[in-house]
DNA sequence: TTGCTCCTCACGTCACGTGAGGTGGC
DNA sequence: TTGCTCCTCACGTCACGTGAGGTGGC
């Protein structure tokens, strides 16, 4: 049914094709063959299209199914793991194919060979940096992080302790971007004990304005109300209890 | 010819289906009918090599071949925004994989409608985020600019003074991820001034000691010398003029 | 009766992988 | 003569998109 896939947001060859690989087989024809959903076959499609959204395979989406409490940690993890390295190789290309594509431009006039040469030379020059990591110093790490999560929404990490129960590591995620939460110590200090920071992190997000409502729901410390800058975003900047400094912004227009 | 293959690192079925599809015909067959290839067949087999390990298309690469003149830079930049585009869609779906693997492990026996809400709410959930900019404190960002490029080998990006001359604004990449250089003022300090920082920057790249000779090269203050970590990667660690740490690191194996 | 939606084939996509079955050169 | 490599079909992959040609319900 049309209006099944328009629910949904699939398109109705989709559901043939769900049912043609019998994943999802309606369970009743109407007299001229048009297939019924019973409200079971549109939660059970309802699952799919969650897991076709997270890119799952559909079969493994198929498997996951019949077998929720076996599989779908197994699937998400797998699959995690399936994305990242494609996602890896894809910013690597990027890194490479801005390179060529800033360098190309750069000079005019080059000739085919020339041209190729200038390929070749930056295929084979490994772009030697492949991604990079931030780190902020806390004095409670195990703290901090929840802290981020909750007020700012980042994506929790891995929280890791030393056999005396302490934090000694702690990761949150904001987009692509990995975050290490690393104690104080000998030169690398919490901005608290400072009262001074020596950087800072800009994360862009969908809609500023939304983001503050947010934050100060969750009792965020704002540090700059959330303004139009010059260089084309909207913007405002908060602190969190260690005195570590964020800033939020989206793109004007 | 298998030894043709070899070479490029392609498959010989490879070579049959660029032949079918008329990419690369060889120039002579022999009395058996073997694909005989002549140098300018290796040479062009060379190019479509190069450009398919930088992800093209093979009706692209055609087209390119045929005039790389017109076509070569013009494919180059298309290619590069539909891989950022992939590279974005594969990061965002990592990012959220990654929530909620955790917070799948994080739970014991959830029953399957528990699990499958724990996925929707992470899905519908936007993960707002789409990318982030470190930003570390100087004094002087113009010489910091220069310093980071020459010794680290950075990528440099903008520097943009203000009216009387002052650098107030400058720009290093790495990788994918670009590193804003802000001017010190009122709690944002140099680590100079502070005698320790609140954040580091950790960037992997292909071989920990083959950086850090490069560093040292080009006079980098060593803080901690090549060494095995015990969480899989080589690392060294170098501050730069106004005391910013910078970790640089390979996986192990 | 006219649109509209539904139906069932069935080919196309992209870059090869993978046999099946056979032949010529070292 | 025995392996080894090469050859030519030709099907399979993944998740549908896209017509072709036809039918039943509002």
């Amino acid at each position: 049914m049309g209006a099944l896939a328009q629910v949904t947001g699939l398109t109705v060859r989709a559901l043939h094709h769900y049912d043609q690989i019998g994943l999802l087989t309606p369970s009743r024809r109407s007299a001229a063959g048009h297939r019924l959903y019973t409200a079971d076959d549109v939660a059970r499609l309802y699952r799919i299209s969650l897991l076709r959204r997270l890119g799952f395979p559909l079969g493994q989406i198929a498997q996951v199914l019949n077998d929720p409490d076996w599989e779908l940690r197994a699937a998400v993890e797998r699959h995690r793991e399936l994305t990242q390295r494609r996602a890896e190789i894809a910013a690597r290309l990027c890194t490479r194919l801005s390179g060529m594509a800033a360098k190309l431009a750069s000079r005019d006039h080059l000739s085919t060979t020339e041209l190729f040469a200038t390929l070749e030379e930056m295929t084979m020059l490994d772009p030697a940096v492949h991604s990079t990591t931030a780190l902020l110093v806390y004095d409670d790490i195990a703290a901090a992080q929840e802290y981020l999560v909750r007020v700012f929404g980042l994506t929790p990490g891995e929280l890791e302790r030393s056999p005396d129960g302490q934090a000694r590591h702690g990761e949150v995620r904001a987009g692509e971007q990995v975050i290490w939460l690393h104690p104080s110590g000998v030169g690398y200090r919490s901005p608290r004990a400072l009262d001074a920071v020596t950087g800072m992190t800009v994360i862009t997000v969908d809609d500023a304005d939304a983001h503050h409502a947010r934050s100060v729901a969750a009792g965020a410390v704002i540090v700059e109300e959330p303004v139009d800058q010059p260089y084309g975003v909207r913007e405002y900047g908060a602190s969190d209890p260690e005195g570590q400094l964020w800033y939020f912004h989206s793109p004007l227009d």
